[in-house]
DNA sequence: CGAGGCGTTGAGCAGAATCAACAGGAGTGG
DNA sequence: CCACTCCTGTTGATTCTGCTCAACGCCTCG
């Protein structure tokens, strides 16, 4: 059985098929959220988990005065906790971008799941410690890099995060994000995103098209982004670079 | 026996006195490092923790052309995990701004935490998860609000922390952060810093002399700031909190 | 067919960066 | 003890990145 969910997994520890088979017994069914609703969860068991099988979705903040941030982008094998939930008042939000499948583990279950299984419980330990680390380099994207940059290290996040899934190829992926959601993303007006968007374009290093990205010139991109895959702790991604390191030699 | 660290867990859970004599036992005796000193533990056991005694902390990330940005601040009490260390190169280091003593509890002493204390390992994992909360809220900031905001908002976070581990007084705390800090923290130049703080002066919100803030006007700083004290997890804070609600009807 | 969201363009403006200079204080070495 | 340096805080002038306001074509969907 190979799931998105266990893809995403299988990027931080190998998972033996007890593993999987524990991990599809222990998921509850999921439910669809189509695209703009908001996925909640009120009074819930604080120690479950709330697992994106497909889809796309974002924790935002919204201001009274109509300003958006979107603080994260939740994509399949992403795993929400709504301990948020338990708080008197939410202090933000989880709607969904594209038509999307989740699941919720119950707090039994993922007690459950760490005493049977110690990979899995070191894969979701990995997949929150990935998840701080992203948020991290959210930190430096908004604070430090310019608005190429900042578009072009969004791309290459995302696509390194798609491609461990398999959901994207060498060079492109999908890419249902609009211009208004990268500038809630970036920190920036769609006006000025377009127009860094129009920028990138004439440089020839990617194209967007029809919600699918293409990056033209990977090296070109990833070096305006001043990109590095290793804070996604991914293997794959760390043997990627170890490689890029000999290449260097 | 009454530490910051302790003082600061207290927040999350309340412990015994078991609880606090087995967490004095498995620290290991503190180290000082000098302001401007980087906290490096290289190879270290992925499942230690490091924790603040004393002192200020930052994580930053510094990019070649010299372009800093301060990711978080760590305050008494804070724990780092040193799993970044594990990667070929390090994404990001953590420098002492004051005069730190920090504190190693090794991966087997945690492992024995867990294990005789649920209190301990239930607060330690709170502590985590209000640091996540606080990332998410630096997004906010750095993507939504206006320079004098994400001041305004710094301040307030840096005072709320504080007074949860007795540090701060209802009006005002320790500040030992430069404007070049500050800078670097929000995403500015100190030029820039410099003049919202003089604004911030000229509209009675704040004094900055001497290492010290003091907060002439409370609610109108958080009320810029839109700052709401509950992401921060803090017991404390969620009751004054409910106490405004009360006020406000 | 109309409405609304998305992508695009133009003109003007503002918040923040850059460049430059200087004063004050802390530490350092002669 | 003083000269020196470096860091911090401050100010002014200028530039520019990114925002605001506004308009319009396009597409989808009810």
């Amino acid at each position: 059985m190979d799931t998105l969910l266990t893809r995403k997994l299988s990027n931080y520890v190998s998972l033996s098929s007890t593993d999987r088979s524990l991990l599809a017994k222990l998921l509850e069914p999921p439910r669809i959220v189509e695209p703009r609703v908001d996925i909640v969860e009120e009074g819930e068991d604080p120690r479950a988990v709330n697992v994106v099988l497909d889809g796309w979705a974002c924790r935002y903040r919204q201001f009274e005065d109509g300003r958006r941030q979107i603080i994260s982008f939740l994509l399949p094998g992403d795993c929400c906790d709504p301990y948020i939930y338990l708080l008197d008042r939410r202090d933000h939000a989880i709607a969904a971008l594209t038509q999307v499948a989740i699941a919720r583990i119950p707090g039994a279950s993922m007690a459950e799941l760490t005493a049977r299984s110690p990979a899995l419980a070191l894969a979701f330990h990995r997949e929150a410690l990935a998840g701080t680390a992203i948020q991290r380099e959210w930190t430096v994207s908004l604070g430090r890099r310019s608005g190429a940059e900042r578009l072009a290290h969004l791309f290459c996040e995302l696509h390194a995060r798609l491609a461990a899934i398999g959901l994207a190829d060498e060079t492109s992926c999908p890419m249902p994000l609009t211009q208004p959601d990268l500038a809630d993303a970036l920190g920036q007006t769609t006006v000025h995103i377009n127009r860094t968007l129009q920028d990138l374009r004439a440089a020839r290093l990617l194209a967007l098209k029809g919600r699918r990205l293409t990056v033209l010139d990977p090296d070109g991109l990833r070096h305006l982004a001043k990109f590095d895959p290793l804070y996604l702790h991914q293997t794959a991604a760390r043997d990627a670079s170890r490689r890029l390191e000999v290449v260097k030699l």
